[in-house]
RNA sequence: GUGGCUGUAGUUCAAUGGCAGAGCGCCUGAUUGUGGUUCAGGUUGUUGUGGGUUCGAGUCCCAUCAGCCACCCCA
């Protein structure tokens, strides 16, 4: 007796077929190519950690982390790779020189309610500059991330920028109480969701009183020009000291972005980006398009307490995590994704049995002069393995027919423009490239 | 994890509690040396899954799985 199986992915968990995985390699490829020129260096950890190892890193967030046991070991699924870095840091200190520019690509776990964009397995490709606290290395980041996205193809984005202590310096000026002071963080994390009013009204439903919602709500409907935005923000922290110092930080950061050529519409400072604060102690960021809807691509910022847990001693980092899924998804939405840069150049069909074997040693011939290939596996209708050719997104089909053969000839047909011509055999690697 | 909405052919979507359909795709032929365009014909179902109510369920009820939205959080 047989049974079958429930053919079913574990919730929140994707497959990815050929389609999509051209995609998201073309995304790697394009992200790893922007790092490197940059000078970051590839690192790779095992997606299972020690329990020990993650635990206590995310507060009350630790219900979502997947844990396991084997034997006697407890353990876990990572949830992000900072961890990660955090304990690599603390583990090889003969074998990182810092500056440690480094970038990483791979999956993280979470077991949180699927969504548009989130997932319990979603891969990310970080990038950070970990030990050293410069203005510098929060730009370079930046830098990365806008012409990533360029690259990628994106011209609507936008990096939100803003500061740690611009958002607790504001709760302070208004008067909120430090242990509200996360409420307000909230409640301006849903600006773009539920606009001015809803915020405000979160305020109030959060106990703030409308002396202190006020001129929240006001400060955060702060745009428009850099230099402008960073002015009125100066003029209404004015009063605190450590506030006062993060708009300059900021200032700092938007002259480099300026010396480092990165476009001046790229990127906007944002007085109402809060994102989660947790673990930032610095400049925040977070790169968001307008359509389609999905949030944010990638987040990021510096957060100079949390790398050197496992080092015994505080290791500046700043750091960004674009998100894969949500860049696939927008990619796709909007048409980004390259058409035949990955499809094989060549389909070589085969004409008859008798003639299979020249079909397969010219296939072979196109292979050892580095085209991508692509033979037929038997001899159908030629008009079948040109459709075949032709839904693989092959750009030439190659014939070898009886009169070719004599000739020593190889019919080569575009199958994008459908016009085909006669090439000596000898000429036809030449001719597909 | 909590609350809500949704689930029909490969896909996009129809179907008052009464015979499960259409476009696109797919297959065959026109065309025994030519795809994509054209024409002719054909195919496509455990209505997510399992129960229940009913003479009768795609439709109503319960459970379950999955997706989406909000919360939470964030990539």
């Amino acid at each position: 007796m047989t049974m079958t199986s429930r053919a079913q992915t574990y919730k929140g968990m994707k497959d990815y077929l050929p389609r999509e995985m051209r995609l998201r390699q073309y995304i790697m490829k394009t992200l790893t190519e922007v790092a490197e020129r940059y000078g970051f260096e590839p690192m790779q950890t095992p997606i299972v950690e020690y329990e020990s190892t993650l635990a206590g890193k995310l507060g009350d967030d630790e219900k979502l982390i997947y844990r396991l046991q084997y034997g006697d070991d407890r353990l876990a699924l990572r949830y992000d790779q900072t961890v990660s870095l955090a304990r690599v840091v603390g583990q090889y200190p003969n074998d990182i020189t810092f500056p440690f520019r480094r970038y990483a690509f791979g999956p993280s776990y979470r077991g949180e309610r699927q969504q548009r964009g989130r997932f319990r397995e979603f891969y990310q490709f970080d990038l950070d500059i970990v030990g050293v606290d410069s203005r510098v290395a929060d730009a370079e980041v930046v830098a990365v991330i806008s012409e990533s996205l360029a690259r990628l193809g994106f011209t609507n984005y936008r990096i939100l920028l803003n500061h740690r202590e611009v958002l607790s310096g504001l709760a302070r000026v208004a008067g909120v109480p430090e242990e509200q002071a996360s409420q307000v963080y909230r409640a301006i994390d849903k600006f773009d969701k539920i606009g001015v009013e809803g915020v405000h009204s979160e305020l109030s439903k959060g106990g703030i009183g409308e002396d202190a919602a006020a001129p929240i709500v006001e400060f955060i409907t702060l745009e428009g020009e850099v230099q402008a935005v960073l002015g009125a923000m100066r003029e209404r922290l004015g009063a605190d000291e450590r506030a006062l110092q993060a708009v300059l930080d900021l200032g700092a950061v938007v002259q480099l972005l300026q010396d480092l050529g990165v476009p001046e519409e790229a990127y906007a400072v944002a007085p109402r980006l809060a994102r989660g604060l947790s673990y930032y102690t610095g400049v925040v960021f977070e790169a968001v398009i307008e359509q389609p809807p999905i949030g944010s691509l990638l987040g990021g910022g510096r957060y100079d307490r949390l790398i050197g847990s496992f080092a015994g001693r505080e290791v500046p980092t700043v750091g960004t995590a674009f998100g894969i899924e949500r860049l696939q998804i927008v990619m796709t939405e909007l048409g980004l994704a390259p058409e035949e840069s990955t499809a094989p150049r060549a389909f070589v069909t085969i004409f008859g049995a008798e003639l299979q074997g020249d079909a397969l040693r010219l296939a072979a011939e196109l292979r050892a002069a580095g085209i991508p290939t692509v033979a037929a596996l038997q001899p159908d209708k030629l008009g079948k393995q040109l459709k075949e050719a032709d839904a693989k997104g092959v750009r030439y089909a190659l014939v070898v027919g009886p009169d070719e053969l004599t000739r020593g000839e190889v019919v080569v047909k575009d199958l994008r423009s459908g016009e085909q011509r006669s090439v000596a055999r000898a000429a036809v690697a030449e001719a597909l490239k």
